[in-house]
DNA sequence: GCTACATTGTGCCCGCGTGCGCAATCACAA
DNA sequence: TTGTGATTGCGCACGCGGGCACAATGTAGC
């Protein structure tokens, strides 16, 4: 059990998670590997090696129970639980965050939105009253709240990341472009998408102005 | 020159990149690997290795001229240009794709936004009108089009990355829940908030049940 | 029940990316 | 000019993650 489970692993297990929900709407009741990996591009080994980290689920000829594996996986990856965020920075991008439709289904809940700027506090988003920055810490001791979410100006971010840090938060999830400074067991995920563009583009440069 | 340049070096140019063009505002010409590594959190190896790949652009005692390193690495990533985009999916997610401040400063500008359902097609959304995704074939042979946007429901994702590529689209930048299948010549990048939260829970699922 | 087939779980090896360590090199001061 | 200090570029070795290959094991058909 004390075996270090390497991280691009764990990021993996989502994925596996995302497709066996597919797979059982879809009424499918066993999966191979094999087919898993094809759906995943990910090859059959790499699958039942990660699956092989946390027990045996599979069973010889047959393939995983789809219903099985899934409920294993969330189990794994705590997602049996509803877990509550804070969001901080109302601006377009927030509001956007708060209004995205993908985190409730999945159990993640926006329980509190703060803002710096005066004449955003106070306002209602999606039916949350805006709170000041400088109520994080007092909101999040009298409400147990497990992540938090950034929002605001890459010049502000380092500074709201440090005051979610000192209110205990220890998962963030971090749309500023900035590399936050954070203690070890504090954990960072960066949703960037100029990064993304921008490695892209190194592969794809020469190509389009030569098909011009 | 025909050197294999490994992806993962490929996604931390625009992470140096970034790093430099806020140097470069607060007025440094010069860091060295040492102070770059600290501020991103790589070590100063790893930035000088990476850098190796493409030439020698620091200077030994002093560092890296920070103007200079910046521009070569534009560069190198193809950031000298614009880059022209299509979105498709015009939903709440996708609105607020459209009306993200963060893509025109790098360069990277939506041309065009596709949606399949009909009460939303002709209607103006930032300046743009909806086309039918019926069009986006046509549409991209009569303008230049560099990069895709997925912003539509998993289900309808990938018969549109499909039609996509088919329009000889070759780098898409995929917001739907799912993994796509493409040809080895396309670059995809998911961009999936939910993924990135279930990946963290794992860690801290522990911890705070345990800190009630 | 026995045989044929399919698929898992895992030991092992290979390759690649990471980081160390040092020689080469540049700036700067005396 | 010469010496000192700092930092780069890179050869090399280590470690880790990925995938192969096979034994183990379960299923299904006869």
């Amino acid at each position: 059990m004390p075996i270090a489970i390497p991280e691009v692993v764990i990021d993996r297990l989502p994925v596996y998670a995302r497709a066996l929900a597919l797979l059982e709407r879809q009424g499918r009741d066993v999966v191979s590997s094999q087919e898993l990996g094809e759906q995943l591009g990910v090859t059959p080994a790499q699958i039942r090696k990660d699956l092989s980290y946390f027990g045996r689920f599979g069973k010889q000829g047959r393939g995983y129970n789809v219903g099985r594996l899934l409920a294993e996986l969330r189990q794994i990856l705590g997602l049996t639980r509803d877990w509550s965020m804070v969001l901080v920075g109302v601006g377009r991008l927030g509001r956007a965050i708060v209004g995205y439709a993908g985190f409730a289904p999945q159990g993640y809940r926006i329980v509190a939105v703060f803002d710096s700027d005066p004449a955003i506090v106070g306002s209602d988003v999606d039916g949350l009253i805006v709170k000041p920055v400088d109520a994080l810490e007092s909101a999040l001791r009298d409400q147990q709240v497990d992540i938090g979410i950034v929002a605001v100006p890459g010049a502000n971010a380092q500074e709201v990341i440090d005051k979610l840090v000192a209110a205990g938060v220890k998962a963030i999830l971090n749309y500023a472009p900035i590399a936050a400074q954070v203690p070890p067991d504090v954990h960072v995920k960066d949703i960037d998408p100029v990064l993304a563009l921008q490695s892209m583009t190194f592969y794809v440069k020469d190509q389009t102005t030569a098909a011009k």
